[in-house]
DNA sequence: ATTATAAAAGATATTTTTATCTTTTATTAA
DNA sequence: TTAATAAAAGATAAAAATATCTTTTATAAT
């Protein structure tokens, strides 16, 4: 459904919303770690977030990533922009250029609903709103969650 | 959504489907040019469709490739198995091997709505039914559609 | 039988995605 | 004000997806 890079991006900030929420930053190792995924990777992915203002981070001893006010009311839709961009919301489900309402593939609209849902789905959903899940551990963000 | 080799094959089928639904066969140039892909490609992904008894072929002078009647029958999601594999309908959106119901994602509940009207849409639809909008030119499976 | 046709098979090339490594810059603490 | 820390930036590498090219095999028409 998504790039692996955004499944990496989305995941990551849900770590930091939730390792951030008092107040802390937290550090590439850590996040690398909390979210099981290659660190040197997941560095270059939050440069990316960071250039387009979806996570805040701070150089040197006692920095890292964290979260603003504006950034923990960021969708998850708004990651998913940002890294694989629009087309998964509104390309065409066989990959036709110019697929439309007026020239429709076969799927069109049987699609158009689905990729609503889908995003929807992602637009309601605030970066902020599993801290409490991911800290009673009622929900995971890695496999091997011990 | 789809791998491109993914959309190729079903674009493919569907044009196949359509072309041959009364007895003719249709070459590789012929679906090439009617879906507009790399010839080269879609050969190759169509002699994996061959291998896997999605579609049929015949070598030779008037050869080319058709569908039998239980080809007819088959449903998208019967191609995008072959080709993309389970992960579609099964895999975690946030890409997190073990998520299941116990160790859910944050996303878990949502995404597998999402994943299952995918499913029911794609296993629903047979690849024979969009022959008619096809001739009638009420849904393309191309961008230049003249 | 021979030739032409068209798919199958196998090999290779290109592009994109994913991942890693090294150097630089900003910030803090001692 | 120096040393340590941590992200930013830039370069490189590996793997996967996409695309192309060549040779072989099966079939049909002559």
């Amino acid at each position: 459904m998504f790039s692996k890079t955004c499944e990496y991006a989305i995941r990551a900030v849900l770590y930091i919303a939730q390792m951030s929420k008092n107040g802390d930053k937290v550090s590439i190792k850590s996040i690398s770690k909390g979210i099981d995924s290659p660190e040197h990777f997941i560095a270059k992915i939050l440069q990316e977030l960071s250039k387009k203002g979806l996570v805040q981070s701070l150089k040197g001893p006692t920095g890292g990533f964290y979260l603003s006010e504006q950034s923990k009311k960021h969708s998850l839709a708004d990651i998913v922009r940002a890294i694989d961009g629009e087309k998964i919301f509104t390309g065409c489900g066989l990959g036709i250029g110019q697929c439309s309402e007026e020239f429709p593939c076969p799927i069109h609209n049987d699609f158009k609903m689905i990729r609503k849902k889908l995003f929807d789905l992602l637009q309601k959903t605030k970066v902020n709103e599993f801290n409490n899940q991911l800290e009673m551990q009622l929900a995971f963000l890695k496999k091997n969650h011990n």
